[in-house]
RNA sequence: GGUCCGUUCGUCUAGCCAGGUCAGGACGCCAGGUUUUCAUCCUGGUAACACGGGUUCGAAUCCCGUACGGACUACCA
């Protein structure tokens, strides 16, 4: 396989919002072909109709364009292999379903779905594994055991049909999968899966090996849950007698506590987002939170998610997607499931938002002081958003560590009044006013050092008159370097939040 | 039930393929330090090879079995 001619996809069904496990599943394409220089194909699989949700395919793209994973071909841009959902391409499907039958593997079956339904539970209440194979097929109603004209009556009757792939009765498949090496399963367990549906529509697996034949698909990168059906899909391949991707089927992404794979219910519960963006179902009009609305940065979110289940080999844990691209192999994918931790998720957005420039960070937090009504400029919240951001893990955390900035407090702290609020504190706050309002200039600097000298010269507690201050000033024994919040608070409100708070404090006997 | 896949600190994992390291890192947690406060930050600590056999001078690493977990088992993907 030449390495520049690397094909892959993402395939998701238009179902409803996309989970996390899955675009982790499309990083991992992304990051191969990108790699080698290689093509991503984004196709929409979307041959039930019956589970169609609208918006599903909008979410979709909409997701993986916050998260910065392009497609070099797609249902959304096109490409030499269009068009790229399969209910568009439906009227190729059945070709493909024909050729088989014609080559003998692949038959036409009557069978109703009631039919099926009472012969499960026959072998239920017989304790036996219902298999649709070679001895089941041979009592039912199908091109196998009918005679020529009996089948063509049927069909030029209009009589409802599925085409199913013939199984050979026992044969060991002996599969290659890139992370989980040789698998080998007899065929004598595998069921003569449905191919083409009565609605005139293929199932998945005919639909995907097809596409992915037609599309030049080298490297078949899906969730584990789709081993069990890669038998299938070989054996499909060597009944059309095409090329055989190579396969590789990724570990699952397990909830943070308990047992079981990650689950919508997991964040509720939990308290953490399971979609990328936020979705609204069109039915219940129940609103999921997503990774988005909840404050993470897409490269935050992607270089978490990539880790779940990948690692460099070294001890380097922060990527941008480029440099991910470059260190990113398959053969470096685990095996074994991976436990979901919103901590560590809470520790990537922490090393994101530190990365971040100050103006960028600025931008973002703007629209969080408006929503509080706060009138101000972008330098003004430049600078406190320097002095505040490494306290944070959210651009919303900021309000927090930063509201005193912005307005004067609107009440004390209580154990903090009880702890720094002494007997002495009044008269040092009073004479600290006079100070500062004949400091000048009024910079951090400047301030920090006649205060200090004044402290030094009544012998005043360094702890005691500091932290008296920042009741004063913050409302609560929190916050940055004090005199950098009383530079940019200016000296006119540092003077009025001293005089606000001698009045609400007062003197303690 | 059947088939397949998996199992290293609480979590993500390195090491396994080519047996020999005090089993390494990160998150979390705990302690100490820095600091006028809180947070950050720094330093240190905590803690793991699922179990049982075998092969070998020597096994986390190779083999077999057991247990446990998971996925799949639709005219869904």
């Amino acid at each position: 396989m030449s390495e520049q001619n690397i094909r892959v996809r993402f395939a998701p069904s238009p179902t409803g919002p996309l989970h996390m496990g899955g675009v982790r599943t499309a990083l991992y394409n992304y990051l191969l072909a990108k790699k080698h220089g290689g093509k991503f194909i984004l196709r929409i699989e979307d041959t039930d109709q019956t589970r169609f949700v609208p918006g599903a395919e909008d979410y979709i793209l909409e997701s993986f364009k916050w998260c910065g994973i392009e497609f070099d071909e797609g249902v959304h841009i096109g490409g030499p292999f269009a068009p790229y959902r399969q209910s568009d391409r439906k009227e190729l499907y059945k070709q493909y379903a024909d050729d088989l039958i014609k080559n003998g593997h692949a038959y036409y079956a009557f069978d109703t779905a009631d039919e099926l339904d009472t012969l499960r539970q026959q072998f239920e209440t017989e304790k036996k594994t219902f298999i649709y194979n070679a001895e089941v097929r041979a009592g039912l109603n199908n091109s196998l055991t009918k005679s020529e004209a009996e089948v063509r009556g049927w069909l030029e009757s209009g009589k409802p049909y599925v085409i199913r792939f013939k199984m050979p009765e026992s044969e060991e498949i002996k599969m290659q999968d890139i992370i989980r090496g040789e698998v080998v399963v007899n065929t004598k367990v595998l069921d003569d899966k449905v191919l083409f549906k009565s609605d005139g529509m293929p199932t998945y697996h005919l639909a995907n090996v097809v596409d992915d034949h037609l599309m030049e698909i080298t490297h078949v990168i899906r969730g584990e849950e789709w081993l069990p059906s890669m038998p299938l899909h070989i054996l499909l391949y060597r009944a059309f007698g095409w090329d055989i991707p190579a396969f590789a089927h990724l570990p699952l992404l397990l909830k943070p506590d308990g047992k079981g794979k990650l689950s919508k219910r997991d964040g509720d519960r939990l308290g953490f987002p399971v979609f990328p963006l936020e979705w609204t179902d069109p039915k219940s009009g129940e609103t999921t939170r997503g990774y988005r609305e909840d404050g993470y940065f897409p490269d935050a979110f992607i270089n978490m998610l990539a880790f779940l289940g990948w690692n460099p080999g070294d001890e380097r844990e922060l990527f941008d997607i480029d440099s991910m691209a470059e260190a990113f192999s398959l053969e470096r994918v685990n095996k074994s499931g991976a436990r979901f931790d919103p901590d560590k998720a809470r520790w990537f957005n922490h090393q994101y938002l530190q990365m971040k420039n100050d103006r960028e960070l600025a931008e973002a937090f703007l629209p969080f002081l408006q929503k509080k009504g706060i009138i101000t400029d972008l330098d003004y919240v430049q600078k406190v958003v320097s002095m505040v951001k490494e306290r944070v893990n959210f651009v919303y955390e900021m309000w927090d560590q930063a509201s005193f900035f912005f307005q004067a407090p609107d009440g004390y702290d209580e154990a903090a009044v009880k702890k720094r609020w002494k007997q002495s504190s009044y008269n040092q706050m009073e004479e600290l006013k006079e100070i500062l309002a004949q400091t000048e200039p009024f910079t951090s600097e400047h301030t920090e050092e006649v205060v200090k000298q004044w402290m030094e010269e009544k012998e005043y507690g360094m702890g005691a008159v500091m932290n008296a201050f920042r009741l004063l000033l913050v409302g609560a024994l929190k916050g940055p370097h004090l005199f950098d919040i009383a530079e940019l608070i200016g000296q006119e409100e540092t003077l009025m939040r001293i005089q606000t708070g001698l009045h609400e404090l007062g003197r303690k006997d």
